[in-house]
This record gives C-alpha cells, sequence and structure tokens, in this order.
DNA sequence: CGCAATCTTGAATCATTTCAACATAAGTGG
DNA sequence: CCACTTATGTTGAAATGATTCAAGATTGCG
C-alpha cells in the first residue's frame, strides 16, 4: 500500500524499519475515489492529508475568466497535500484525474511523528521542498519555454518521475488525462496544445496517442525541452 | 536581528519564548554582502541556510537561450533557503538584489530544532509550504493572467508582504529593481513590462517610478489583478 | 447505435516579442 | 563638478507565437 512511496523516499535517502512501520500506521483509512471527483476545495479545513496510491491527480487554481491552471500532477506514491499538515486551509483545489485509491493521515498522528520521528520528520519535510521545487521548473516553463518546449518538459518530468515508481518503461507510459488538461498544466490553450503535440510528432520526438506517451526520441525530447532532472533530487542525500 | 522574522511567524501562530531563543540562537554568523552578488549557485553542496535580515533577494534558474527567470522575491524576515536544509543542494541561484545582511544557520542546528522542537520545526516547515503556495500563485499568474494583471499581482502580493513586516504604507513601498528584473519575475520582456506599466499608470491605478512602487488606486489594483491573499496565509492558524 | 466528449484543422485576430533608435538617469574618473 | 560612459527606461514599427472562433472528424460511452 505504502510501497511507491517507500520507493520515492528510497530513491532520495534511508528508511528505517522503524519509520517504515510509522510510516504504515500513519495512515488511517483507505478510500477509493471516483475520476473527476474534487477531494478538497481551496479554502476546506482540513484534518488529513492524502496519501495517493493508486491513479493521478492534480491541483489547480481557477481564475474567474482566464480559466484554470494546474500547478502540479500527481503520481502515485505522492504525498498530495501533505503541506496541508502546516497549511491547515488549501489555496487550491485537488482533482482526481482517474479513479483513485488513497490513504487518509490523520494530521494529529504526523504531529505525533514530528514529536518522535525527527529523521523521518525530515524526510517528510524534504517531500514537500521537493513539490516546491517542481513548482519552481513549472515558472521556469510557463515563464520562459516556447509551447513545444514546455510541452516536451512536461513529458520528460513525468517519464522521469513514473520510472522511480515503476510506471514507464523506455518506449513511454500511461497519462490519463485530455489534451485541455494538458493544457491547464502548460498554461496554454488545448488548440494549441493539439498543434504542438502534431509537431512533437511529425519531428519524431514524442507522440501522445490514446493517453499514452510514447517517446520516439528520448535524447531529442530532453534536448528540445532543456530538461536537467537535478530539480528531482533523484540522488541519495544525507538527512 | 530576527524581529521581522518574528513578524512574519507571529502574524501566523504562535512563538514562545524559549522559541524565540531557539531562533535567535540558531543564528551562527551575521554577514553583509553587496548588492548583485550571486549568494548561492545551483549545485552548490551547502551546509547553512540564509536568514534575510535586510534587503532585498531573488531567486532564479537560467535557461540556456531563452533567459532567466526569477522563481520568488525575498525580503526582510524571509528565509530564503531553509529548504537547503531538507534539498542539501540547490535548483536554483540566489542573488543579492540590493546590499543585504544575513544571517547563517547552519544545518545541524535546524537538525537540533527538529530533535528538541517539535512545534518550532512545524512552525518552520509551514514557511517552506508558504514559498510553495506563493510558487503555486506565480504559476498562475505565469500561466493565465494577462501581462496587466500579472504585474498589478505581484504589486499586491509585496505590498501585502511588505506591511506585514512593516515596510510599507498606505500609498506605497520602495522596490528597489529594475524593470528587466520586474521582466524576469514576470515572464515578460523588459519592453512589455515598461508599456504594462505605463497602461497601469495612465489608468491610475499603480505608478512605479524611482524604484518605489505608488499605489494610486488599491482597490481597482487589486481587481485587475484578481488578487485573493489568502495563498499568503496571513490568518493565525494553530500547528 | 447514437450522443457527447474530445480531437483536429483553417483562417482571422490579438498579445507579446523583436529590433532598432533615442532619451534619461546614474556612476566614475579627471 | 563636469565630461564621459554605461545602465536603464521609452517609444515605434514589423514580426511572431499563441488565441479565438468555427466547423468537421474521431473516439468513447451508455
Amino acid at each position: 500500500m505504502i510501497e511507491k512511496l517507500l520507493l520515492k523516499l528510497r530513491a532520495r535517502d534511508e528508511v528505517g524499519p522503524a519509520e517504515q512501520a510509522a510510516l504504515l500506521e500513519m495512515v488511517e483509512t483507505v478510500k477509493d475515489v471516483p475520476a473527476d471527483t474534487v477531494l478538497v476545495h481551496e479554502g476546506d479545513e482540513l484534518s488529513n492529508s492524502t496519501l495517493l496510491i493508486s491513479g493521478m491527480m492534480s491541483r489547480y487554481k481557477d481564475l474567474r475568466d482566464a480559466g484554470r491552471q494546474i500547478s502540479a500532477i500527481h503520481i502515485p506514491g505522492d504525498f498530495v497535500d501533505l503541506h496541508s499538515f502546516t497549511l491547515k486551509v488549501l489555496d487550491h483545489n485537488i482533482l482526481t484525474m482517474t479513479d483513485c485509491r488513497i490513504g487518509l493521515v490523520p494530521h494529529d498522528r504526523l504531529t505525533r511523528i514530528t514529536e518522535n520521528f525527527p529523521h523521518l520528520t525530515r524526510l517528510l519535510w524534504f517531500t514537500t521542498t521537493l513539490d516546491a521545487a517542481m513548482h519552481r521548473e513549472w515558472e521556469l516553463s510557463l515563464g520562459r519555454r516556447s509551447a513545444i518546449a514546455r510541452t516536451a518538459h512536461l513529458f520528460c518530468e513525468l517519464m522521469t518521475r513514473l520510472t522511480v515508481i515503476g510506471m514507464a518503461d523506455a518506449d513511454g507510459y500511461d497519462l490519463p488525462v485530455s489534451q485541455v488538461e494538458l493544457a491547464e498544466c502548460l498554461g496554454l490553450t488545448s488548440v494549441h496544445v493539439n498543434r504542438t503535440l502534431k509537431e512533437l510528432r511529425q519531428q519524431g520526438i514524442v507522440e501522445f496517442r490514446n493517453r499514452r506517451v510514447i517517446v520516439l526520441n528520448r535524447a531529442e525530447m530532453e534536448r528540445v525541452a532543456e530538461f536537467r532532472p537535478n530539480y528531482l533530487y533523484l540522488s541519495k542525500r544525507q538527512s
């Protein structure tokens, strides 16, 4: 149930047996949530954080006229709103993009962890700062990358993250989202995403078909995206 | 020396006397750094975090061709790279925008805090999740807001943050940055920032002159920006 | 099978960039 | 304190990347 979380954490640091047990025990309830459900609304008072066990979720903010911006995509093993432990109320919404299985972690159990497991606390803290690092890379994409580089970059990022949890293979991965949702991640219109995908396909770089990303030329994809995975912190640190 | 940090923290939560002492003691060294110094380079191994005592800093990422994206602006009281405590290496650069006074906080002292001050740990953790919330709002700006709304939004955010630490008054605040730097925050060219500032001035909304933001019509500025300060978490929470 | 959602394409429009020139302010050494 | 130099700001005109609008094609779903 927390295997993907462990894969993610162990790619970055050691997780001892007592810590592993603590992680397992922090999950109070497991729930299944259908696709397209807004799990958390901006402004809700929260007393649980959500561990994504299977499925995909997005976090987004709305603007009155100008539509919606997705600020993060979550994959299994992600602690989708661990930051609600410190924030108590979220500034964004959380949406299931597919049917999902989630683990609910009461905030008071996280408080116990901060009282009894300093190293595990730092590791959990790390995962929230990793989220921030991804936000920064998205800021760079949104602010400076062209449509084609931005799109390729998103595909690179997901390729890397999904590989860590064993959900990508050399030729690609499933990405169960529509072009509209892609556009909401990329700060583009869905029409332009469509044209950009066509361009990437015609250049033999990547293909997005049947909700699957098929990598045709990974080196070229990473070159176009100017992808440098350092911001994903995939080497082991010592904390 | 840590008054601005305390103002910032106490706007959000209680800070007890023992915690205040611990905060003060964590600063090992105070240093003065001239303007336009790259304090931290992307990829440096770090063993200190930086508390900004006076002056302004930015955090940015470079792209080979497409220039630079600033991902955050920091003001006194900000723990500029507290996230380097958990990340060890940064994915971005840190630059002084003015002469700055900083406090260096060794990571091992922060480790002691996680071992001995769980509540203070959560409070420091909170400040990093607050940074992430600002990143998300910038993602929204970069992805969806028009040039004029985006510019107005940045001015609103800084007005609010500077007010917390007593560095803004009703008519405005000092913002010692060039239009080029503004452009690097906003994902625009400096030429377009110039035109956008002209528009804001002519509409009687805000003026940016002599490195000072002069708010002419705050309600209108916030309306244009679609500014909702919830993401700055200015009410007291209980952690 | 039929309806709704999603994808695809073209043409016109629009916001922003680019390039280039000039104006103003700020900073430095004589 | 002035002259010179460099950084910063300002404006116009042309080019471009992305959006909008609209229509048709394809796919998925009940």
